[in-house]
DNA sequence: GCGCGGTGTTCGTTTTACGGACACTTTTGT
DNA sequence: ACAAAAGTGTCCGTAAAACGAACACCGCGC
């Protein structure tokens, strides 16, 4: 939640005060839409036993009105849909997904274009998805005459490339991974993953033609992803 | 807005049984968690201008205060996250897609199967993402002796193959899709499109390693397809 | 038959969320 | 440079919205 530098409004100065037991500290927060979406997540965590309107009032702590008022605006939407009694999820999920992935990118997109330029040569974030890998951003350096072009889009096992095998990087060990020739023949890649973003398993890696300088390469990527990291967390 | 609202009153039950009574089409709704979603919505539309919070409440109609409390929820489930002053998507709308697959493939597996014991051939339901498809769920017969092993996620794009160019088959024209040997040399395909769900394109498959007979096989396929949208709907 | 576990809707009460106002900081503009 | 504009974050009293118990109802099994 906002861990970015730039706090814009001043809240660290809690100068004109009188609160005197400052209980909670500004808790933001709408019950209604707290529970709705207790709902949902209700509804997102049964994944083969499709739960009843009265199993959901249960698991949430509401009455089955308050459900029923619940379902209305999520089952318009497309979140969630109605199967004789039983409630599941609904595919308006996957197409907020969809725009995700945009989002993602274009937030993503200055820090791999520093490093593209920088290190001049083909950079692209890849995400996991399951055990497969996806390029969801890439950028190729500008001043370059030749560069390696990859497709957004590409997918791979995350076992293969380096960008594949950075995303499952264990914690300790080293902190980015090299290839040579795994996905392309004459193709060098360098890897790092993104780490401290909830929920996401990705890399941002580099592809060249020619033998990388990991020892250059490698913490340049390292930042790179510390970057993305802040960019989307 | 957009074609969410597109929900036919009449409840479309061909399901026999397990309807109570006549479902009424009350209009159950609660305000809060509506503008909540509108708030959700109105974040994912934008795609590459990041709206700012008075931006959202001008968008949805509600004081700023109001944004502020609806972005509580929406924030801590990581359905958005707040850049600066800026609001963009965030991760726990992956989370929550992952979750929606497994959920649709279980309610279309009850006539996919169906299918696949009636022709005795392999049957898969297929769904576009972008331009790329991917089987997942797939159904072998019981019966059989011999029969295609198809793999759950096996992605290809949606020019290859019947599954692949029945999701996007226009209204007219053929009803469904015949292949041969377009993705594996040998495999015999039928395909249809799934319409009617949505937001959703999908396609419903048969491979076999002989022939099918696409006067007999064609408006099964079809009719499995209006089941699984039935299912989904 | 009767109870049991479901759904769907109503109604009066009070809790909840509303939005204008304030204090403040950052950006814009002449 | 300074002023004006636009932005954020938080307070408050008020009114409207959401709450949950209760009801009417249906299908199933003991």
């Amino acid at each position: 939640m906002s861990t970015s530098s730039a706090r814009p409004a001043g809240d660290p100065t809690p100068e004109p005060e009188r609160e005197p037991a400052g209980a909670t500290p500004t808790k933001e927060s709408s019950l209604t839409l707290e529970r709705g979406l207790n709902l949902l997540q209700a509804v997102a965590d049964a994944d083969s036993e499709a739960p009843t309107i009265s199993d959901l009032a249960n698991i949430v702590g509401v009455s089955r009105a308050a459900v029923y008022r619940l379902l209305g605006p999520l089952q318009s939407r497309g979140l969630v849909r109605r199967e004789g009694s039983k409630v599941r999820l609904g595919l308006g999920v996957l197409w907020l997904a969809g725009k995700v992935v945009p989002q993602l990118r274009f937030a993503a997109l200055p820090a791999l274009r520093a490093l593209a330029e920088r290190v001049g040569a083909t950079v692209h974030l890849t995400v996991a998805d399951g055990n497969e890998a996806q390029a969801i951003a890439v950028v190729e350096p500008s001043w370059t005459s030749y560069h390696v072009a990859y497709r957004v889009g590409t997918r791979h096992s995350v076992q293969r490339g380096a960008a594949g095998r950075a995303v499952d990087l264990s914690e300790e060990g080293p902190k980015w991974i090299t290839s040579v020739g795994e996905l392309q023949p004459g193709a060098y890649g360098v890897a790092a993953p993104v780490r401290g973003v909830a929920g996401l398993r990705a890399s941002v890696g580099v592809i060249a033609m020619e033998p990388l300088s990991p020892d250059e390469v490698g913490p340049l990527v390292v930042r790179t992803c510390s970057a993305v990291a802040d960019a989307l967390g």
